[in-house]
DNA sequence: TGATCCATGTAAGGGGTTACATGATTTA
DNA sequence: TAAATCATGTAACCCCTTACATGGATCA
């Protein structure tokens, strides 16, 4: 799955420009895909000429003209198709799991600046899915059930994550202050 | 990080062929990042050219050639520096939750398949974590306290995140049921 | 006999990241 | 006054994915 496609299926929920799309991704879809400006632009200007969107541009005051996107029954097939034809893949590509696997070859202080940089990654990205569920508790634009379910799934399974990542920075925090007691008492 | 990184990290940990570090990157790093030798290939090249690592040709009975490569200092070192300039991201593209998140747009029946296809998936990793973690338990090769943590941290995410599905794919089935009987009741 | 394991590579193409380019308005 | 918001784009580059190419041995 690719960036046009993603850019079909948040204008199949209403229309958008590149800037709103863009928001979108940070919003609903960052604890699944990840784009920015130079993937989208370039996608909705292929989706145009393909004729899946069509685009009207909007002159604002003080403000820089717009481009306003909408899905047209063409791109409404082609993201149906796409959906059908997409097998569920989930792929991690982690860093912070290197920095853990090869954690031997680093000091435990830097391994506890890795274990809090990522708890600190992990605390920001709960919040935006706290903020993202609530914003769309009251009122009529409330989520759909799946996606209700694919937030609380993200939700429990990045809790889960950080619960095993706190014991472990607690267990390195305990081991360097001991160190720092036996370092002081030699002295 | 990139693939020529990472094979560097391999070969910090011993001797390998590229064959050796395709199943090295299948059983220890399946859990977040992925390389074909269409990557690992081209990177032992560039490597071996850069003086990170050299590379002996080894003749086999019956087999093909192998090319054995180990890790220079110069190459240790590149790998500790990379290490330490790695910030530790992680991230996801998981088209499993794109189908969730326009799961609306989806038949009961299709979603359904599509959890059980993840789940399908994620007792393949959970079994993959197990062999790689029992595999190492006996003897001297056991892995480093952080591999173990990395490992334990991986397994238990993942099973946090199997759980919940589980129970969504049951209410699914429910539902599916349900329609069915009434359906027969029409009937 | 067909699949899997061993073993190494190339080459084209695709897709995304990053950096650059512009510029007014609002907020801290 | 500096940073963030709004707003759109281009272009180079990098890296990876995929497909292709080869071929003997072993196992079901």
């Amino acid at each position: 799955m690719d960036v046009k496609t993603l850019c079909l299926g948040v204008l199949s929920e209403g229309d958008a420009t590149g800037y709103d799309i863009k928001k979108h991704f940070e919003c609903s879809f960052s604890h699944f895909f990840v784009a920015g400006f130079g993937s989208i632009y370039p996608s909705l200007a292929e989706l145009a000429r393909d004729g899946l969107v069509t685009c009207r541009e909007e002159a604002q005051d003080n403000r820089p003209d717009r481009k306003v996107y909408s899905i047209t029954p063409k791109g409404r097939d082609s993201f149906l198709e796409a959906l059908a034809n997409t097998p569920p893949r989930h792929k991690i590509r982690s860093e912070f799991f290197v920095l853990l696997h090869f954690g031997h070859l680093l000091s435990t202080a830097k391994l506890k600046a890795v274990l809090d940089q990522r708890l600190a990654d992990v605390e920001r990205d709960v919040t935006m899915l706290e903020t993202y569920f609530e914003s769309a508790e009251p009122g009529e634009c409330c989520l759909h059930p799946m996606q209700a379910f694919s937030v609380e799934l993200a939700y429990e399974t990045l809790k889960a994550h950080r619960d095993v990542i706190l014991r472990k920075r607690d267990a390195l925090q305990a081991e360097l202050s001991t160190n720092e007691t036996s370092r002081a008492r030699r002295a």
